[in-house]
DNA sequence: ACGCAATTTGAAAGCGCTTTGAATGGGGCG
DNA sequence: CGCCCCATTCAAAGCGCTTTCAAATTGCGT
């Protein structure tokens, strides 16, 4: 059933059925109510093609999927593609996935802009200097950070407070009386990562505290690495009492880790980590639940096929800035400095 | 630059222009070359979005994600696309990804049927019986199946022999004199876990082993999975001598369990796991490395691309089935059964 | 009643490509 | 030398939608 037929059958043009259906003013509502219903029984579904063809627009928006690096962080990527996702399918745009080795990253952003085949992309995980954003920007290709990175260029972005959560977090358990405090947090070239350390060790700075890099660790974020940087500072003597941690899923292996050193949660070691709210993995659920600084990356994603949207609509990117607060959420992973550690 | 200007650029028509970029074969050499040259010196792209809408084809092939269960699993998933989307891009062919819940999958396949915006899906990670073989044949939407399930409806897949490899594996261990052998399986409503678990009690079952449900487990396919199993294995007495483990994820998690519990591998316990050759993970350097069995999830996800392609040229997905075989590689992780043990 | 503006509808011209069917020119053959 | 066939090329007709511009209808004030 196409256009044509629909309007055959209503006794209408194309014209009017066309605008009935994208809801142009300039239509009558009982017109608009037969086109509507029609379309309905005869379950029209309108040639994407043609209308992208028509409109000039692809009704798309990229991602690029780094194939080579960072698979495991993936968890968090895929989370924040399917807030995006089921945003943007409202609007019934696509997500359309280019794989990249990371080598020839850059080369295909420039294909993807060369091949017009999505009207704008979503970068993510910005390093601290990013040179995507100076490359899209050159080439004319709208598109929004998830992050932030240092560029000139006025660009779109949304980011957490990763700052300042970690400051919260970080000043909570000073309040508790903690000085040997450990950070376990993602690689240090990313933006968030840098950030994060850079509230921790303001919080500790302000009070005084001597920041021991031994007790700072970066690595991928998994439970694995989270469980062998653990076990590492669990080793040293004296040990921390608290840790700071980028990820629940790193959090995962650093409980693991401190069952295995015959250490208690809470009461022995106290953690804090940064929670992405993933659906299958929640903080409040375990045992002892675990205080969190929390946002939810897949709300990030939401937000950011929104802002997308009004990119697309003509929204002056330099005027695209969010800055999400970060909640801290205080349970029965931080307690007291223990005594005599 | 449109193709009715490179046309005149070069006083040729639009017909022989875009032949020669197509690769038809009535176009003089000469003239294929010269327009080539033109197409490079100009920087021409052809429109997708009326390519499309022309030849009536999506230019796109559809991957569902799901966002509320299994993202664990998304590694091994993603490893997939990345095989499937490199080797799409060699066509100029997208990969859209349709975000949804997992109660309204079948709504979601739906959806994309009607919406006319791929012109074929790939599924993944079939269910023993799995509902949308039969949907997707309703609806006429082609497919490619990555894994196997049970249908009377005839449709391409593409599989590893599962079913042999954990044979192959168990056997090896059997030879080494094992006969408490743990299963570490992904859930079992998972055609591949399924295949794995039937090899497996098959190879112990044909030299009159009897398998000890204790030592079967079944879970998401991640590290801390693999954590929590091989601890309760290791705590049974007798404890089971050797492993199989459904993923690499899952094995560093028991290797690490093993660590734990002062056990050696390779030497008190022998594990052979499953390997999907992550670019990140590599079973033969870990320390001991790791006997596994090997099939590259990525290598899949390359020729499902290419089955895809075949089946939109109009091959019948009724002849599309290829099973393969699974390479075991034998390293430092498998030793003879301890002999007190 | 009449004229004018506002409202509603329609015809037709694209959007940029593919592809059908026809035209052109040159070469081989009798 | 004339004819037929093949290799090339082209003009034009779509593909299914949006959108401009014009036409038709309605409503209103005077």
């Amino acid at each position: 059933m196409k256009l044509k037929e629909l309007a055959g059958q209503l006794g209408l043009s194309q014209t009017t059925v066309s605008r009935a259906l994208n809801g142009y003013p300039e239509v009558s509502a009982a017109t608009r109510e037969r086109v509507l219903e029609a379309a309905r029984r005869f379950h029209y579904r309108p040639n994407v093609s043609a209308r992208r063809l028509a409109t000039g627009r692809a009704g798309a928006i990229g991602a690029v999927l780094q194939t080579d690096r960072n698979l495991l962080l993936d968890p968090h990527y895929v989370e924040f593609l399917a807030g995006l996702g089921e945003r943007l399918a409202e609007d019934e745009i696509d997500i359309v996935l280019s794989p990249a080795r990371g080598h020839d990253e850059i080369a295909s952003y420039r294909r993807i802009a060369a091949a017009t085949r999505v009207d704008a992309v979503i970068l993510s995980s910005p390093l601290i200097e990013d040179p995507r954003v100076a490359l899209l920007t050159e080439l004319g290709l709208p598109f929004v950070l998830h992050g932030r990175t240092v560029s000139n260029r006025p660009h779109a972005w949304l980011d957490i407070d990763n700052e300042n959560a970690f400051r919260h977090a970080a000043n909570h358990l000073l309040d508790l009386g903690h000085t040997r405090i450990g950070l376990i947090n993602g690689h240090a070239h990313f933006t968030y990562a840098a950030h994060r350390e850079a509230g921790f060790r303001q919080a500790l700075g302000l009070r005084g505290v001597t920041v021991d890099d031994r007790f700072i660790a970066e690595g991928y974020m998994t439970d694995e690495v989270g469980y062998r940087f653990t076990e590492r500072f669990l080793n040293e003597r004296p040990r921390p009492t608290a840790l700071l941690v980028s990820s629940m899923m790193m959090a995962l292996g650093a409980f693991r880790a401190m069952r295995s050193a015959g250490l208690e949660l809470g009461k022995d070691v106290s953690m804090i980590a940064h929670d992405d709210v993933f659906p299958f993995l929640s903080a409040a659920r375990m045992v002892p639940p675990v205080s969190t600084t929390r946002s939810s990356i897949r709300a990030a994603g939401t937000r950011v096929a929104e802002l997308a949207t009004e990119l697309l609509a003509g929204r002056d990117p330099g005027t695209i800035h969010e800055l999400w607060p970060v909640d801290l959420v205080i349970r029965g992973s931080t307690g007291p400095a223990p005594k005599g550690a």
